[in-house]
DNA sequence: CCGAGATGTCGAATCGATTCGATCGAATCG
DNA sequence: CGATTCGATCGAATCGATTCGACATCTCGG
């Protein structure tokens, strides 16, 4: 019972000790990293296993070696929104795929408020920024401060930041130029968040000054250059009740002043948009079409066959990691930019005649 | 560009020096426990800022201090498996809850090979373990060497670790009753995985001898109370394919020999029987029920509302870091006991007349 | 005007390991 | 057989902070 509080816990010199040999021999032996004759590792691991000793401590090790193992994974949502995510989820496929068999651990870090305090007191050796649709620069500083290398994902380009990314304004061209040829003249726009308040509404050219959320500004870019006038709301966050939120500003309108497509600037957001379309009884595509991003699986969230921008996401994850693993090994990391590709599915279709 | 080579990180020594005070005092601002006078405290932080001095390292405090701010959040599934988990989401939830504004951070260890091994090698003040179907005998005996608190979710008891438990067993029973009640009599089991090496296949009496896998255990001891002749087959995992996989087995059959009912150790276990009955023709409830087991949301995977047992997830999240933050404060832990509901829904009826 | 108490600052020990250079005996080689 | 090398071991410095006890200064009551 009280084991744990009496007898404290014991460390490599009391290892060391008990096995008649000096701490550094000790070490070497746990490290395995220096010759050791296998009499006295035997007598060092034999003490180890009397003491009930655990090994080196972590704390310690990491301390003296300038190294922790872990890897901070830096997320804008809540810590459970964020694995909602589908798209964060196959992130960290490619993450856990591209680090291998390294043994890195991953400090997951919600970038919810005060950024930077948290960010600053835990230890890693190098962080991962997910999905930066907002402003990452404090953080970014925080981290630079640290000499953490910092891989973003999306991110606008930074000094000293290796960047995952992708080409979002000219994806959400292409698909803004599938809606303009099947006739779509009155497009909205369902952007992620705009700034690191997550306001919702309409997206404003003032509000589009002061933004630093790199992502949506490119999408909603992409799209404006086929289609100028498509007006922008933005929501909170990715996720379905937000899309089906915004939906509802949009749809639940005289069917005149209905837009005859809406962009979602995510997979999630376009479902919400589906349900709220479904509940108003429009149809989709005859009177709406809907577009998407991210080309994740939606487990039969919707009927059919969701048109969007698939992106590689999973190689997205994988590339992050490599990253981090060559900024580990103190090679330069390379920047990447990935493509994403139009799937035309049953969610799109011909304007309505007006 | 080299700058981050070239210039060392400075240390709480050089911001001293710099501030023309002595270590100590520089440190006294920073962790502000001590007095320091308003004009100290200002030539120390000016010569921070100067300096570009991002805070004590969290390495070297943490080994002062004794305290790395880091829980460790032990899971089954490799990483992203385990956030495709609705139920592990909802925990999380409740953790992030539970530890309110404790600046502390959570480091995912996926426990899939080798236990013990990543688990040794990274610094945490406590470690929650996370549905812990299998045997977590060695988990704990690294952590308890270590001299880290353990929580764990639905494991089997063991001393110094703080159980938070749920009423499996009677809760199964409880299912079960509902559907002897309503005529069944052959009935299936589709269990939670039943060792460390997730076999898949028959529940056979050495098996169970030799699991350790407390959760799936009782479940199906609880059903078997019921009916005592209820097969069972193990899944590998806990989602929607590896339910379809195992349902394939059962109702791929002539219909005589098919079960009237299926009992799923999980709500995503049962999504993947649905989807396998609905495949196969199988009318639910008509020709088959199926009961799951979690409550979780399962947004539109399914028509109508699956019968399950819904347990407090979210609240068995919060009693977890409640737990943590008592065990981080010295004050020995509580164990609790959470209770489910039965909730029936759409898809269990009478048993078909045969 | 002196001693008690409060306040602010400092020096030194400490947390638990890793690692560099030195040492020493044994084996190898010419 | 002496010089050299190699393998095994050890001592001591180091990583970057925190914290305890000591010390100096200042305030205030008596």
């Amino acid at each position: 019972m009280d084991d744990q509080a009496s007898a404290p816990r014991p460390t490599l010199a009391a290892v060391a000790a008990q096995a008649g040999v000096s701490v550094s021999t000790a070490s070497l032996v746990f490290s395995g990293r220096g010759p050791v004759s296998d009499a006295t590792r035997e007598r060092v691991l034999a003490a180890a296993t009397a003491l009930d000793y655990a090994g080196p401590d972590p704390t310690a090790r990491s301390l003296r070696r300038g190294r922790s193992g872990v890897i901070g994974v830096v997320t804008e949502d809540s810590l459970a929104d964020t694995f909602r995510d589908p798209m964060n989820l196959a992130l960290l496929d490619g993450i856990g795929e591209g680090l291998g068999d390294e043994r890195l651990g991953l400090l997951v870090i919600p970038r919810v408020s005060d950024p930077g305090t948290e960010l600053a007191a835990a230890p890693m050796d190098a962080a991962i920024l997910l999905g930066c649709s907002t402003d990452v620069a404090p953080s970014v500083a925080a981290l630079r401060r640290r000499r953490v290398p910092v891989v973003a994902i999306e991110a606008v380009p930074m000094d000293d930041v290796i960047a995952i990314d992708l080409d979002n304004r000219d994806a959400s061209r292409r698909g803004a130029e599938h809606l303009a040829q099947l006739g779509h003249r009155r497009v909205a726009v369902v952007t992620l968040p705009l700034d690191a308040a997550r306001t919702r509404g309409e997206v404003t050219p003032a509000r589009m000054a002061t933004s630093a959320a790199h992502t949506t500004l490119e999408r909603l870019g992409g799209v404006r250059e086929v289609l100028p006038d498509a007006v922008a709301f933005s929501a909170s966050g990715s996720t379905v009740d937000e899309g089906a939120r915004i939906a509802r500003l949009l749809l639940d309108v005289p069917a005149g002043e209905r837009p005859t497509a809406i962009v979602a600037q995510s997979d999630l957001l376009a479902v919400g948009v589906l349900r709220v379309a479904d509940e108003l009884g429009i149809a989709v595509p005859a009177e709406l079409s809907v577009i998407g991003f991210d080309g994740v699986r939606l487990e039969g969230a919707i009927d059919g066959v969701l048109t969007t921008l698939v992106q590689p996401a999973i190689e997205k994850g994988r590339l992050a990691a490599e990253a981090v693993l060559a900024a580990l090994a103190g090679r330069a990391g390379t920047p990447v930019l990935l493509h994403s590709e139009l799937r035309i599915g049953t969610t799109t279709g011909p304007a309505p005649a007006s």
